[in-house]
DNA sequence: TCAAAGCGGTTGCGGCGTATCCGCTTTTCT
DNA sequence: AGAAAAGCGGATACGCCGCAACCGCTTTGA
């Protein structure tokens, strides 16, 4: 994958250019530009579309690095006894590294930027996330129409709420104001669990793995056609 | 507030802006350009500048409008008799405004562009959601420290979700997948009725009003300044 | 009827992100 | 050691886009 051959200096600033990249898609999302990683591994950014033909290399680079790290939480969980316990690390865990890393949870979000790399991403880890969904419905310790699908979209439910309180300004007085997000997720921990017996449905089904692999991996087809409206005013 | 001498052809074509900008700032967001709304309204790019004077003007003015059918969905949750019902009625008719007019939603979850308007808006509305909330709670109906400030996160969750949803591609045999927010918005609901007595409380408090109103009018200080590493390959 | 007000849309301007090019430096191989 | 190959920096060309003004023509209304 990586080239086989490359001289000393030219892998270590590849190496640079994919740390500077980490952290500066991070902090400003997946928008930032390559000259600015480039500036920020003190390289030139000639030498940056050298070693990544364009930004998209680079992202998806990073990319392999983060499913790695999504790898080893979900096997931490599968490694515990305790599905209930397993779920909550899981989901503590990698929102965690989602709300601190902007780009991450960009692509989480389905930012669409190389449809391989998704497919590739979602084959390694949705079978891990949906053995820790099934784990915990089985178990009884959350509803029976939960699904692994659901735990995604709680997470993007989760840092739709990370994104907004990030982009605001501080608060005073309120220095864990970047946590809020984990008030919401344990109000919709809370509601996985299952209680009466006269609880009612959940009003729309699940997706399927598939139809969210679908939803967050295609090409873009939106024409988003500019309609016009002919004119109204009978001038030429 | 509307200018009081505007000739008629003059008021007629303002009219036709406001509503092709509700119309393109709905499907497209408030990135949409004025030309974009010029055009779609059938109306020269230079009426729309003259009308109003650039695009926050506009924006301005249908964010009014807007304002006034929240209020509306609010006064009929606290004309209802069940605190429960009112609840759930104004979290499924606020959202389904949002969720179909993403202006609505960019400027819910924190857009700045107004700061004047937002003040005026949240001092609008902001009462009325605290007494929807303060009810049910009172009734005891959904768990005691629950907040005003929950709904309003409660409905940015479900943003992020509708938003995944609608940039994707269509899905196959799933046409309600436009309405997939909606599941967990009843997960969320789930989760703020008091359970078990034995039940953890939440780990983060709630913002207070004020608090979420910093948060989301107060003016961009992000410098966002561009951090370098200092040359580190010893190259001049 | 005619001045004032309004209109259309072409055009200029400025900012921005991508990617290339070229003179110079470092590495590597013999 | 010395030369060829590989790499480096960063100024800059290029294309794109959104904002907004300007000016010749049209509509309004007194």
């Amino acid at each position: 994958m990586t080239d086989v051959k490359l001289r000393k200096d030219a892998a270590l600033n590849r190496a640079r250019l994919l740390e500077a990249g980490r952290e500066v898609f991070a902090q400003r999302g997946l928008d930032a530009t390559l000259n600015d990683v480039a500036h920020y591994a003190g390289v030139g950014v000639g030498t940056a579309y050298r070693r990544f033909a364009n930004k998209e290399d680079l992202i998806d680079a990073i990319r392999c690095q983060q499913d790695s790290e999504l790898e080893a939480i979900l096997n931490e969980s599968l490694a515990m006894d305790d599905p209930w316990d397993a779920l909550v690390h899981y989901l503590e865990k990698s929102l965690a590294l989602h709300v601190r890393d902007r780009g991450m949870a960009e692509l989480l979000t389905g930012r669409r930027v190389r449809p391989e790399m998704h497919d590739q991403s979602r084959s390694r880890l949705a079978p891990l996330v949906n053995r820790v969904a099934d784990r915990a419905r089985d178990a009884g310790v959350i509803r029976a129409d939960a699904t692994g699908t659901d735990l995604i979209f709680l997470q993007i439910a989760c840092i739709g709420i990370s994104n907004v309180v990030q982009d605001g300004p501080e608060i005073e007085e309120r220095n864990d104001a970047r946590d809020l997000y984990r008030r919401y997720l344990w109000v919709m921990l809370d509601g996985l669990i299952p209680q009466r017996d006269d609880t009612a449905p959940l009003p729309v089904k699940a997706l399927t793995t598939m139809q969210l692999h679908t939803l967050l991996s295609d090409p873009i087809t939106a024409d988003n056609s500019h309609a016009t409206r002919s004119n109204v005013n009978g001038r030429p």
